[in-house]
DNA sequence: GGAATGTATTCGCTATTTCGAATACTTGCA
DNA sequence: TGCAAGTATTCGAAATAGCGAATACATTCC
């Protein structure tokens, strides 16, 4: 197989699992499961959203393998599947961090 | 300042971040300037994209702090800024080599 | 100043993402 | 079987992202 093509295969499928991530509401739901397995309906009310977009958001990040999910009679619940992903949030917020600090000792120069 | 609010300006901060790296391009320009500062047309060749989609990337890349340029003659070449970011992308890296291992292991089995 | 080189921006287009609202599906219980 | 509760999907609309082609801008050299 062509290596060059091997490479943009894959620089595709970590592009899409970034893009998972890259959305305000699909990073609160993963910090939520952080915390332990949350059903539809809580993480619905934890992240201040619609059920039917909370559940398009869930099938993203299943889509991914970021989350596994399980029924549970009436509930389905929703397991944070990937917990190194928080690695790397934690790393993207150390970057907002810098550039926050940064932006802030450039007011305090002027 | 309400903090629930601020909350969301956080993630919506950190959610932009994450999209700058959410695409394939950009994610070689990335590993691309980990080697060390390049021009435009040099990475326009190493990412085998136009001249002008290029330089977009790079744009979005300077929005969120990921690079920065400087203007050297008819150059303007480019420099990571960000180089946490790099131990980021490892890590997707690295979710994305377990589903795949997970996966030939499931075949494996059949 | 004028031509050549390298980079940035604009324009028109297509494709994708996200949402609410409505609807369909699944399960448990009377 | 029929209803209620929880979840998933579909639909249409609005917003956003990405591209090539063309154009504008910046710099160097003659």
């Amino acid at each position: 197989m062509n290596e060059q093509i091997l490479k943009q295969e894959i620089n595709h499928m970590h592009a899409s699992l970034c893009a998972a991530v890259a959305d305000p509401h699909r990073i609160m739901i993963i910090y939520e499961l952080e915390k332990g397995p949350k059903y539809v309906g809580e993480l619905a009310k934890a992240v201040d959203l619609s059920q039917s977009a909370t559940s398009r958001h869930l099938k993203i990040l299943k889509s991914q393998d970021i989350v596994s999910s399980e029924r549970v009679g009436h509930y389905v619940t929703y397991t944070l599947h990937a917990p190194k992903l928080i690695q790397a949030l934690n790393i993207f917020r150390a970057v907002l961090n810098d550039q926050l600090e940064r932006r802030a000792n450039l007011i305090n120069l002027e």
